[in-house]
DNA sequence: GTAATAAGTCTTCATCCGAGGACTTTTGTG
DNA sequence: CACAAAAGTCCTCGGATGAAGACTTATTAC
């Protein structure tokens, strides 16, 4: 059996490829993780990731194109009654980091956006254009965009602290309770009134 | 005039390394700062950083001694009306996070725990032994460690979603608009009462 | 004054990284 | 069957990195 060319039958060696980038970039992060990484967990001789994608930061993009979608996060947001919207977004949120020993491939991106300016980039696009920006028009509410983004920043911090940081407290509870106590969190950004007063 | 050899004068190069390091920590994070680079900020051969503080991870321990004081963090807290401890915490913090465009070295230990197994266990034994462990300790309410847990959670996603990731709304906010909004968040984190029901 | 120590630098080494060119094999199309 | 394109691999290059050892100079203690 030859070691080089093409490989014998209809492989999707692409999507492999992907994955194992999204793997690694989920436990890793962006700049930890090498295309020879991402190579040698896909079986694959590093030089084909760049005849694929070019580099790392379209590789990147390649991961992060498969992870998002928009249009389930909306819906997260948008059906059933509006009253609960924060505590379904924390849920579908949640249910897309996975679980704390294992975690998603949404992590990768948001871990990669703390050091990447790339991944920043794409990340601060997707949240801005695509979902805060969308929640925003449909809130009609007061300081649309920065309800948005506190939103976000909850959401973030959440994954920062449970999944990377693994803080015990956040690590210890279960999706169910941290829903129970962030939902409102989320709920009240979304149509809380602002008031500088105390709000219990 | 010499190249090499102790330099004339009774210098602190120690602390300049320090700050230095911080710099580029809050720049880049752990992964993507290299010893190199901050020997070259300070003015100084690499092997004199390897020389004071032994290795990467130590330099780092020396910038996070530095940078974290727990007691002035406990007071922001506990001085003044409970009622209005969260939003004390969220401007104090705040303060230490610097502007947004030219963020203080606290953000980077929240920018390197997010990829450096190293820094995020360096980060995690201060919030949980040294911040949120005595908050909880103090607080008398229920479910006291998962409380302080949300509150970090809350406070890195800000760091995150704000300085990192730079999301323009939270760019565009002022401190005090901030702390208005997520002041009562931390507040409720704190000392609200735990309920499944809408909360607005 | 002299010896010890602290403060610095220079050079080297093994390793890993991303990029890229050259080559090989399979598949699909006429 | 012939041939182009797609799918793979191999090898190498230049650069950056962390670690480490050998050497030099100023300060300090005696």
């Amino acid at each position: 059996m030859p070691r080089t060319g093409r490989r014998p039958g209809r492989p999707d060696t692409r999507s492999e490829i992907v994955s194992a980038a999204a793997r690694r970039f989920a436990r890793a992060g962006y700049d930890a993780t090498s295309v020879r990484q991402v190579a040698a967990d896909a079986g694959v001789d590093p030089a084909l990731v760049r005849r694929f994608f070019g580099g790392k930061e379209e590789l990147f993009g390649a991961v992060a194109a498969a992870v998002i979608r928009p249009e389930e996060a909306l819906a997260a947001v948008t059906d059933g009654p509006a009253g609960e919207a924060g505590t379904r977004l924390l849920r579908y949120y949640l249910g897309l980091l996975g679980d704390v020993r294992q975690p998603g491939p949404l992590l990768g991106l948001v871990r990669s956006a703390v050091t990447s300016e790339h991944a920043a980039g794409l990340l601060r696009q997707f949240l801005a254009e695509r979902l805060l920006g969308v929640i925003a028009a449909r809130l009609r509410a007061d300081h649309a965009e920065l309800r948005a983004g506190l939103v976000a920043s909850q959401l973030v911090g959440l994954a920062v602290a449970r999944y990377a940081v693994r803080l015990p407290p956040l690590t210890a509870a279960s999706t169910e309770e941290l829903a129970d106590w962030a939902g409102p969190v989320l709920q009240y950004y979304l149509t809380g009134d602002h008031l500088t007063q105390e709000r219990p």
